[in-house]
DNA sequence: TATTGTTATACTCTATAACTATA
DNA sequence: TATAGTTATAGAGTATAACAATA
C-alpha cells in the first residue's frame, strides 16, 4: 500500500481530534513556542548562537559589567549551566571575564566589540523574523497578548508594582 | 557579608536589564511558558501524570481506537519518544494497545474505565488551575491571545483553510 | 558561616538510525 | 518497497550536591 500523501491518509484513516486540549490556553502557547523556538535558532544558527547564548549575549551588552550570579538569576537558569555558555561566548571572542578588583571571587563580564556587533545583528535579524511571523498584527493586540503573558508569569496585576 | 535578601542585594548592585529581550514577544511567551509548563506539572503530579501523557491520555479518550502514528501525529512527538509514554500510560492500566484485526502491524489505542475517569478529573484540576491563573482576564482577550498563538503556528489566516 | 564560580552528575526531553513484522 | 511499532542511542536543556577560593 504505496501512500505518498499523508494529508489523503488523513481524510481516508479520520482526522484526529484534539477538542479537550485545546480548551486550554496553555496548548496553544506550548504549540506556538515550539514553533517560535525553532524558527529563532534557524535565524541564529549562522551567527553561531542559539536561543540561550544570544539571550546572555545581549544582556550582558545591555548590562555591562555584571556578574555571573546576576546574569543567571535574569534569565532564570542555574549558576553552573550558565558556566558553559560563557564558556562558549568567551572562546567565541564575544565576551570577557574580568576579575573584580572588590571582590576577588567573582567575575564582571564585559561585550568585546565583536560581541556588541553581533548581537546587533542577531537582534535586528530576530527582529525581522517576528516582524515576519506577525504579519499583520496589530500593535495593539500585540501589547495586549504581552501584559497577558505577564499576568501569567508574574500573576494578576504584574509584578513591576 | 552576610545578605539574607536578594531583593536588597539587586537594589545595591543595580537591577540588570532586560530592554532588548522585552522587544521581542517569543521572549514574554517562553517566561509565560515556563511559569505554566511547572503550574500544570504541579498539578498534575497527584494524578500520577505529567504534560506529555496528559496529552497522550486526553486525545486517547477523545479518540479512542487510533494507531500510536496518528497520536504522535497529533500530539507532534516522534515515534520512538511516544513508546515509553505509552508504556506508562498501559502499565497505569489507563489505556489499552488492542491488535487491529485489518492490519496486525497496528495497535488500536484504547482507553480504560480508570482511564477516562482519571482523565475527567485531571481535565477538571487543569481547568481550574488555568482559570486561577488568568483571573479577571476578558474571554474576549482570551480569545484573542489563542488566534493569535495559532498565526504564530500555522501562519497568517491559520492553517484550517 | 555565606557566597562566587566551578565540576561532576543525573534526569528529562527530543531527535535519528536501524531493526522486526507485517503490508 | 513502504509502513507500524520498537530499540538503542545521542544530543540538548535543566537541576542538585559538593568543592576551592574568598568574603
Amino acid at each position: 500500500m504505496s501512500m505518498g500523501d499523508a494529508a489523503r491518509k488523513a481524510r481516508e484513516v479520520g482526522v484526529v481530534g484534539d477538542a479537550t486540549l485545546r480548551g486550554f490556553l496553555g496548548y496553544h502557547i506550548k504549540r506556538a513556542m515550539a514553533v517560535l523556538q525553532a524558527d529563532l535558532n534557524k535565524v541564529l544558527k549562522p551567527f553561531g548562537l542559539r536561543m540561550v547564548t544570544y539571550s546572555a549575549l545581549v544582556t550582558i551588552v545591555d548590562n555591562p559589567g555584571l556578574r555571573q550570579a546576576q546574569l543567571a538569576d535574569a534569565l532564570a537558569i542555574e549558576r553552573p549551566n550558565l558556566v558553559v555558555i560563557l564558556d562558549e561566548l568567551e572562546g567565541a571572542g564575544l565576551i570577557t571575564r574580568d576579575k573584580v578588583p572588590s571582590d576577588r571571587r567573582a567575575y564582571a563580564l564585559n561585550p568585546t566589540l565583536k560581541g556588541r556587533r553581533l548581537a546587533e545583528q542577531a537582534t535586528a535579524a530576530n527582529r525581522a523574523d517576528e516582524a515576519r511571523l506577525l504579519q499583520g498584527l496589530a500593535p495593539a493586540d500585540r501589547n495586549r497578548v504581552i501584559e497577558v503573558m505577564n499576568q501569567i508569569e508574574h500573576g494578576p496585576g504584574g509584578a513591576q508594582s
